[in-house]
DNA sequence: CGAATCTTTGATGCCGTTCAACAGCTGTGG
DNA sequence: CCACAGCTGTTGAACGGCATCAAAGATTCG
């Protein structure tokens, strides 16, 4: 197999996947040293980008997937009117870009949230090296996989449940998922400002803000703008629950 | 694992890729006979079974993807108390199970909608292929990047758009999944009841008979029951992505 | 300080749900 | 043959959750 780029060039780009404190969140690969630095030699770890720049944009030629090391992005797409229609936020160990490995570019553009930085995963790269490395192919058809999941819970969770419902699903989804890179579950500050929260759960900013309010009233939580306290999260999950369907 | 079936057993069983009128859809693989033999080793087609039965069950522990050869499928995710929540439909030349590559069984039921047939595709043994065939891995890749950006269509179809919008784009994408298939574009025998439409769609079963009434009176449709006439098939499309336009 | 963005609160009305009834079709069994 | 039950699809009336419109506070930043 025709390797055509210099070993030389590659390492000098080389990140470490094995020193990242978000490995068993992004490529928990049962594989071993040896593989790890096959997996490293081809993926590249970039600069931070500021808030507000885009990772990728619909329609671009689609090369890489990228994982979130530090900050936050959502995804949207552009409907005909210019306005977007967010598709996904994604936290650091987290990876964008899988669902546009088609033929047609990017299906969606990727926005930072705030200050953030990734590692690119080159597509052509990761694909000739799962030829070589058959824990790297399942991990990714598992990635995958669970991308789908995700986005079919999304997708009954717009379609079923009530405002409430579906605000107490994400504050607690967030929280879960900072929890697992050891923050705090209870104390969070919110990446997106509440239109994105609003646009994301297909819900006007007003009804966001109000049920927020109405949380807040009930003792479930407190909230200073994108500061969130979860103070109740049984009650929440309770809420979260009664319009069904488990959560990954 | 433990091979059951022996060689010339498969062999036996062994479907027809290169014959299968759905290949193009199903596997488009731009790979040699030699290949596609390799392929047709490991795919199993499985006798038709009835409507209303199950091809697999969420929880069960997965094993392999099935390609729909005839017939339709729903798919669909047990709720807290009991009640189904469809995730998808599927036609002759789709696949289910993509969703279900993960740890923890398959992610959803899948039932037929009337009686239908399947093409196995045992999950080890096509990743096993994939190994050795670039071009199948790379096409695995493909199904489930599309079946991600189909989830997140549906999710903001539900989340933005009307009960009117819903339909219109339902029904339009049945039509041009039938006409992939050489069937009518126009001349529709919806597969499922209008009980499965509401549910899939987010809505209540008597929206969905007032939107096709309404519809009908408009000359956009004729519905007698499952069957359904498109006569204006623009005016849906306009209806359609008016939703990515602006409300009025 | 003032401009821009973000967040909250209030008043009003629409869309879709809910409850209820009915009609068509199929199969079953006396 | 008819009576009956079950499933499917249609239609009507009234309620309610959430969007919309409007506007004022809160926060950030040049």
């Amino acid at each position: 197999m025709g390797e055509r780029i210099s070993t030389l060039r590659v390492s000098a780009l080389k990140s470490s996947c094995q020193q990242c404190s978000l490995s068993n969140l992004c490529l928990p690969l049962a594989v071993s040293d040896n593989e790890i630095d096959r997996l490293e030699d081809i993926v590249q770890q970039g600069r931070a980008i500021d808030r507000g720049k885009h990772v990728f944009r619909q329609h671009d030629p689609f090369r890489s997937c990228f994982a979130v090391r530090s900050g936050a992005v959502k995804t949207y797409i552009i409907s005909d009117n210019g306005e977007e229609q967010i598709t996904g936020f994604y936290l650091p160990g987290e990876i964008i870009g899988l669902d546009s490995m088609g033929p047609d570019g990017y299906s969606c553009s990727a926005k930072t949230l705030e200050r953030s930085s990734f590692c690119e995963i080159p597509f052509a790269k990761m694909e000739e090296l799962s030829q070589r490395l058959p824990s790297l192919q399942h991990h990714f058809f598992q990635l995958m996989s669970q991308e789908i999941k995700n986005s079919q819970n999304l997708s009954i969770l717009l379609s079923k449940n009530s405002a409430e419902e579906r605000i107490a699903t994400l504050l607690l989804s967030l929280s879960s998922r900072f929890s697992r890179r050891r923050l705090s579950a209870t104390q969070l500050i919110l990446p997106m400002p509440r239109h994105d929260i609003a646009n994301y759960l297909g819900l006007a900013v007003e009804t966001v803000s109000r049920v927020m309010t109405r949380f807040q009233r009930q003792g479930l939580l407190e909230s200073h703008g994108r500061e969130v306290t979860l103070k109740d999260i049984p009650a929440l999950q309770s809420i979260s629950h009664q319009g069904q369907c488990q959560k990954g």
